[in-house]
DNA sequence: TTACAGATAGAA
DNA sequence: TCTATCTGTAAC
């Protein structure tokens, strides 16, 4: 299974998160391969999105965000939880998609269903913050026959303060997973 | 130098 | 269901 191209990231942010889900994040570790099925992402559209970190404009942490699609973006949270983000659109536009949970398929021994517990799971830290998802070790794939998906959008969580911004329906997860953090 | 980010684990 | 915790980041 190849990973998916760099063209599936460069287009909108929106329309990207909502075809992420059902896909496979795969993490080649050195003796194991580590899979799960994505069930759940929340969009950030860039500097204007007053929930998303480029909004503060360019900074050391937020790199990343504004380069070029197919990337990884890893930041950790409270000092203690990785969340990983996937850039999306072109470079400068700083638009990302967060990947809040998992459905475990291969070598995943702890739950992912959270943006923490996920980067736990899959072995993901700050050491693969700006990693070509384009690449060999760390990327996103479609599954042989995917089956159909009945898909759910909500308000994103956690951005209460962003205004008109914590409304927009731009979570999405597949209904009736019992593996999204939060039904 | 210091306030803050909001998820997680563990207690109640 | 509620609360303590934890530290890198960026504004001060």
């Amino acid at each position: 299974m190849p990973a998916l191209p760099r063209e599936f990231y460069d287009r909108d942010t929106t329309l990207v998160a909502r075809e992420l889900l059902g896909k496979l994040l795969v993490h080649r570790l050195g003796d194991e391969t580590r899979i799960g099925r994505i069930v759940e992402t929340e969009a950030y559209l860039g500097p204007h999105d007053l929930a998303a970190h480029s909004a503060r404009g360019l900074t050391e942490r937020t790199r990343v965000m504004f380069g070029p699609p197919g990337h990884a973006y890893v930041y950790l949270i409270y000092g203690m939880h990785h969340c990983f983000n996937v850039v999306t659109q072109a470079e400068g536009h700083a638009s990302a998609v967060l990947i809040r949970a998992l459905e475990p398929v291969q070598s995943l021994s702890l739950r992912a269903q959270g943006p923490g517990l996920l980067c736990k799971a899959m072995a993901i830290d700050r050491s693969h913050n700006g990693v070509d998802l384009c690449g060999a070790s760390l990327y996103i794939t479609a599954e042989q026959n995917p089956p159909p998906l009945r898909i759910v959008r909500r308000p994103r969580i956690g951005v209460d303060y962003a205004g008109v911004w914590a409304r927009r329906l731009l979570r999405f997860y597949i209904a009736r997973n019992p593996h999204v953090s939060k039904p």
